[in-house]
DNA sequence: AAGATCTGTCATCAC
DNA sequence: TAGTGATGACAGATC
């Protein structure tokens, strides 16, 4: 059953992140619950994440009855029904439960909607504009996951510079690996060179094709989100540009000097296509947690703060206290708040732009991380603000982080982060080799244990070994089985007096056999595993250089027919020289026979079967001396093809085991890579969940219609489902308390 | 000639 | 108990 799940969740997982990667979404949800009713169990179990969200209550509250009976108008109801879309989207990234048990949000008078935009609130039901965007970010993810596994290979490879004595080079090519990813994941220098930005820009453009110059982005926004849209130039990852100026009023509300770089203005959301967003984040959780739970690696918290540490701020490097299958309620409860202006209706997570904080005319919301202290609250109970706005509150900001984002998952993702960590770690500890990660770049979709014999050397053992025990190899229990199907595979060998330990030679390829210099082991054992079959030894010319030519069990007739030209070939004078040739053939038993005149050959003294043998020797009146010799002969030559099979057996084994380790580190190396992909998933789900609390906070007015400000109020996510706006002081006082709790745990 | 490797043999144990 | 297989150890042969 375990294997079972095993398999299918790795199969399954990694055919449905690489649909998800191309923009293909893949409900394995639905797929197992129609179709494969147990395979849900067998791979989710039964406390599966898969859970249905429950968006019933949203739903009521949307379709009319939830809107502030204040405000009802169009604009804010569409305004309303976006924000709570991008709300439900929220279920893509596998939280639980989700409720909205009021919404009482005012829309601000002097807010115009369709005031820089002209299709006011249509961007919600206009479906083009949706796929206008998952139309680039189909390309983006496409070349991400070119680039993005290509640049994952690469970087296994690469050699970062040397970060500690005590660190060996394959654990800073690993810290490289990752701080690689941490760039990658919107880090670059590059958000901060306005002009290379206007480069990319540029190519970023030129990729869209034309039918996304149709679509209801057409305007400002549109405009805004190309000049503000960065493609990685080595991921094609979409990562926030910093817009130098166009900052809307409501930005007052924020102080700019600790804004991010990046614009929320313009993002059409994925999570208002539904079903049809190419970037499933919900799967890739999914995915992700599965994944998690199959590794079911030990939480090591304190060597990945080490491999995380090198971006300063970096979200993965905070600690993440919350469970991830912690219940985190999206119910949307904004008590006491009115909607701000929608002077556009820009959707937060485009996958374009993803990590754009802050639009040009909407809220500026600094999201720059603080201590990673802020980030320890957990996602369901504590402060949101002190995810999203700690720069604010304590000034511990690090403007230098730039895209480095606050964790607004980081509560969520706690122990799914510290898993993958500490599979991180692991791969660390035991020593990750970068060859083998380019090994693994070659057969990047084989799991062939076989292939990998065509990376080494010719003077490997693998070069004849592989074939050897082919048979065996894929099982790494296969040590013993394979052992003893060789000796069944010898014992039916031995009829013809050869009991050898056979596989080798039944299963040798010639040409793998040629293959396989600087192995003369090999060689010899081929020889000595078929010298007993004299057609296999004349047919094998290129292995006379073995001098080793022990045709202990072989009869003399046997060897006349089988090394010795024809008679019509010989001369006079060479039948001495055969006479020589065959006492050197023989073996010190044989001679011995010989000189005791047994009247019958070796081969039958050894490997006749016991009664056999007993009724050969009454038909024969042999003397003491003769009978002696004759049972030493048969013991020596039973004992010669006991070592012999002994010694192919333990070579077999130390073969298996061999191939065992390279199948376990083939597996580590695939698992890193995998643990790479997850993280970099991870990043982008928690910059879209940033980003929706950045746009529902910042669209959050009191009476007067004022914003509220980030320092004194915050966002937080209630036990209960609902999402509160409370005083700072009091979400720091909670968030403090969701510390100590994990740590009293601990204890 | 020395070292490595292969092979046969012996001793021993276990079945 | 004898026969047989497995295996460590040793020595000789060969490269």
């Amino acid at each position: 059953m375990l294997s079972l799940k095993k398999y299918l969740t790795e199969g399954l997982l990694q055919f449905t992140i690489l649909l998800s990667l191309i923009g293909v979404r893949v409900d394995v949800d639905t797929y197992l619950t129609s179709q494969l009713p147990p395979l849900r169990e067998i791979i989710l179990g039964p406390s599966s994440a898969y859970t249905q969200t429950q968006f019933h209550n949203l739903r009521n509250t949307l379709d009319g009855y939830g809107i502030h009976p204040k405000s009802i108008d169009l604009d804010n109801y569409f305004t309303a029904r976006r924000l709570l879309s991008q709300v439900r989207a929220l279920d893509r990234f596998q939280v639980p439960t989700t409720e909205v048990n009021a919404w009482l949000v005012h829309r601000d008078p002097e807010g115009s909607v369709s005031g820089s935009q002209p299709s006011s609130g249509l961007t919600l039901e206009s479906s083009s504009g949706l796929q206008d965007v998952t139309g680039p970010d189909n390309g983006v993810r496409e070349s991400e996951t070119e680039q993005g596994f290509s640049e994952d290979l690469e970087d296994l490879g690469a050699v970062a510079p040397p970060v500690s004595g005590d660190l060996t080079k394959e654990d800073i090519d690993l810290i490289d690996i990752l701080w690689r990813q941490d760039i990658d994941l919107g880090a670059g220098r590059e958000i901060f060179d306005y002009s290379h930005r206007q480069k990319e820009q540029d190519v970023d453009k030129d990729v869209r094709d034309g039918a996304e110059q149709e679509d209801t982005w057409s305007g400002e926004g549109a405009e805004a989100l190309a000049r503000n849209l960065l493609v990685d130039g080595e991921t094609g990852e979409s990562f926030p540009a910093q817009f130098p100026a166009d900052i809307s009023s409501i930005t007052e509300a924020v102080p700019s000097e600790s804004e991010p770089p990046g614009l929320q203005n313009n993002l059409l959301s994925p999570l208002l296509t539904g079903t049809e967003s190419p970037f499933d984040l919900e799967q890739q959780w999914q995915d992700l947690m599965s994944i998690m739970e199959m590794q079911a690696m030990e939480v090591n918290t304190s060597t990945s703060e080490i491999l995380y540490s090198a971006p300063p701020g970096d979200p993965l490097s905070t600690n993440y206290s919350l469970a991830p299958n912690t219940p985190i309620n999206q119910n949307v409860s904004l008590h006491q708040a009115s909607l701000g202006g929608c002077s556009q209706d820009f959707s937060l997570f485009s996958p374009e732009a993803e990590s754009l904080p802050v639009a040009g005319s909407s809220t500026l919301l600094p999201l720059v991380p603080s201590n990673s202290t802020s980030l320890n609250s957990t996602f369901g109970s504590t402060n949101l603000a002190g995810l999203f706005f700690p720069p604010q509150l304590n000034g511990t900001a690090n403007d230098t982080a730039g895209p480095e984002l606050p964790d607004p998952l980081g509560g969520l993702l706690d122990e799914a982060m510290l898993d993958e960590i500490s599979l991180m770690d692991l791969a660390i500890e035991e020593g990750f080799n970068p060859v083998q990660a380019s090994q693994l770049e070659e057969e990047f979709d084989s799991d062939s244990g076989l292939s990998l014999d065509s990376s080494h050397s010719p003077s490997s053992l693998s070069g004849s070994e592989g074939s050897s025990s082919s048979s065996s190899s894929s099982s790494s229990s296969s040590s013993s089985s394979s052992s003893s199907a060789s000796s069944s595979a010898s014992s039916s060998f031995s009829e013809e007096g050869a009991v050898g330990y056979s596989s080798d030679s039944e299963t040798l390829d010639l040409e793998e056999a040629e293959g396989a210099v600087g192995y003369q082991p090999e060689y010899s054992k081929f020889c000595r595993m078929s010298y007993q079959d004299p057609s296999q030894l004349s047919c094998l010319p290129y292995l006379e250089h073995v001098g080793h030519n022990h045709t202990y069990n072989m009869a003399p007739s046997a060897l006349d027919s089988a090394d010795l030209p024809p008679p019509g070939a010989l001369k006079k004078g060479s039948k001495e020289k055969q006479a020589d040739f065959l006492d050197k053939q023989m073996s010190r038993d044989e001679h011995r026979a010989r000189a005791m005149k047994i009247p019958f050959t070796n081969d039958k003294i050894i490997n006749l079967p016991v009664e056999e043998f007993n009724e050969l020797l009454s038909k024969y009146q042999l003397s003491e001396a003769q009978l002696s010799l004759i049972r030493d002969i048969r013991r020596r030559g039973k004992n010669k093809m006991a070592a012999q099979n002994c010694r192919k057996r333990k070579l077999d084994t130390i073969l298996n085991l061999e191939r065992d380790v390279e199948d376990l580190q083939r597996d580590k190396a695939r698992l890193l890579r995998e643990k790479v992909e997850f993280l970099r998933s991870l990043r982008q789900m928690k910059q879209k969940v940033q980003s929706l609390y950045q746009e529902v906070f910042g669209r959050l007015r009191d009476e007067n219609g004022r914003p509220y400000s980030p320092s004194q109020y915050a966002l937080q996510y209630a036990g209960d489902g609902s999402v509160l706006l409370i005083p700072r002081t009091l979400a720091d006082q909670q968030a403090r308390r969701q510390e100590r709790k994990p740590k009293d745990r601990r204890k």
